[in-house]
DNA sequence: GTGAAAGCGCTAACAA
DNA sequence: TTGTTAGCGCTTTCAC
């Protein structure tokens, strides 16, 4: 039983135990160059006996090469970047990439941070959400010499390249697709959030489809913290109280969104008739309500995918490429709550 | 306007430029040992002009030092592993250490995988899901030299420190409060995954609980993929098809517990009358729906903390350390489904 | 097919 | 307070 090594194992130990130059053994450990199948052999065996780990920090100084691509977003309570986060994922995993995630709880000074930590480890590429940076953080991304993808939002412009959805877009849609079902007393129930660009974005989108109709928004409510469904249910209530002719609630998100629906649901209220709803993110987490909220699918997994499909792209494959622009186009999910338009 | 750099900036460039030598100028941007204010002040001038960013690779192989912890869990679509990591997140960033995630997908040899992975980036320590793990990747906790924890669970043998709950206990004690309110027909809803042994763990409590109470499982049911909160009330609809008289239902999650939920108040059963339910986890996201399920807390962010705080307390504060058991203990919440054990 | 030498960019240790 | 020297553990390059 050997002692646990206090001094970690380095490529000369291996070397000493096989009898086979540090060289030689490097090779084999990286499957490089010509080896002989018995060297081969000894050097494995003498690796494996031994419980030797490469150390990646000396291998990536000498060879200049790191297989990390940092990965930036605002937060992980929201169920939105998880799954981003498997879609980057499910991408990497079949190269020898490896995502590496550093959290800005929204907010751009604490994303330079990262931002810093993370490049100051040379990663292959930087994928990080939103258009909004500082400006230091905007210089170390143009600077950076390697390639960055900005994800979720295309209402802007990239360092290089950016693969998203237009938030404005979707909130305008929504916003005509409310105003062509008839609807004309609009509440507006959301995240209290000043640095949550992407929603401020759906918002504006929003109110100009309304504006376009002659409309303005009858009534609006935000909340931050605490459990979304309860909250959903607690501003519907709120607003209904406050404002009783409201015939349509647009949610900033599904969960709340949710909430109001039960909520409404639980009043015996008429939906889609005497009042409509809509949230923001097509979770399908939700699928099993009693009635389906209508949404918009904010493409997560997607994105993520295309994200990280651009950074392998160009470190493995060695593609020139920069500055590509993917912008998704999610659709209308009209569910049991939005009346749809009438048929041509 | 500088030419974006091809080569990366490197002390020797912030040395020229400030005419400092390069000792200096990493003290200065270490903020180490004694340095003058006025070259002080000359060296962070020249770093932010240029727009150097340092090498931590180099750093840490001069060093033999590296601010990374590494984590380890099997999957971000799960909500309970985001939970987990807001809880690391929250102590590392008072600290200079920095969480890196890998996912394992719940399987054994892809832990393995990921784990020899990121112990060749030498971090500080390691923080991983379960207690479960193949030969080899014990061998590498072992020997890593670095404080480990294992979490979630604590039933079971930890390499190093664990943190987490009974999971056989938690099984039980549902069980037993089950018993205690009088439910004799007990259906069990779960995941069809043979290598979460967490679930395996309740689900062995569990029927141990009944057992002691001349009790059997009355049936069962498994699935996997799709939405949970709507496979919760498929599951539900076709247990209660085949085996009418259950009066009670232990969902394995609060999300599967929640579609159940829903389909029976649809249904108008009286609940915890007729049929009693409850689920797992404490999933706060679930507040709001029209009956409160019962569940027992798995103590998420709790856990996260306590493995951060172990991960920082050894490394940072050099305490010695080693073998530290935190074991939490989660309470029942009874919620509207489940009967309360009768007043003493 | 294998090995020896040089150096990646930084920091520990010591000297001035 | 500042500078010099010698590596950290690996890979690149080139010689054999």
């Amino acid at each position: 039983m050997p002692n646990p090594p206090r001094r970690p194992l380095t490529l000369r130990d291996v070397s000493e135990a096989s009898g086979v130059s540090e060289m030689t053994v490097s090779r084999v450990l990286r499957n490089r160059g010509d080896v002989s199948e018995k060297t081969r052999a000894r050097v494995l065996e003498a690796a494996k006996t031994l419980g030797y780990v490469p150390n990646k920090i000396a291998g990536a100084l000498a060879s200049q090469r790191v297989n990390l691509v940092a990965v930036i977003i605002p937060s992980m309570s929201n169920m939105v970047f998880p799954e981003v986060m498997m879609g980057i994922s499910e991408i990497l995993d079949d190269t020898e990439l490896q995502p590496v995630v550093g959290l800005s709880h929204y907010r751009p000074e604490r994303e330079e941070a990262v931002l810093y930590e993370m490049l100051s480890w040379r990663p292959a590429g930087v994928i990080l959400a939103g258009l909004e940076h500082t400006d230091p953080a905007r210089a170390m991304l143009a600077n950076a010499g390697i390639p960055i993808v900005e994800i979720m939002d295309t209402d802007g412009e990239p360092v290089d390249a950016m693969v998203g959805i237009s938030h404005r877009r979707a909130g305008r849609e929504m916003g005509e697709a409310i105003v062509r079902a008839g609807y004309r007393r609009v509440g507006f129930l959301g995240t209290k959030m000043p640095l949550d660009f992407r929603a401020r974005k759906r918002f504006e989108g929003f109110t100009q489809a309304l504006a376009r109709a002659g409309l303005e928004i009858a009534d609006q409510e935000f909340y931050a913290g605490g459990s979304a469904l309860m909250k959903g249910r607690e501003m519907t209530e709120a607003m209904l109280a406050r404002t009783p002719d409201v015939d349509f609630l647009y949610y900033s998100n599904d969960m709340i969104g949710a909430g109001g629906l039960l909520y409404c649901l639980e009043r015996g209220m008429d939906i889609p008739g005497t009042i409509g709803l809509a949230g923001f993110n097509g979770v399908n987490l939700l699928q099993g309500l009693p009635k389906h909220l209508a949404t918009m699918d904010a493409c997560r997994s997607e994105i993520g995918r295309k994200a990280a499909e651009i950074i392998a792209a160009r470190t493995l494959r060695g593609a020139e490429g920069g500055g590509e622009v993917v912008t998704l186009v999610p659709e209308i999910t009209y569910g049991d709550t939005l009346r749809r338009p009438a048929e041509a």
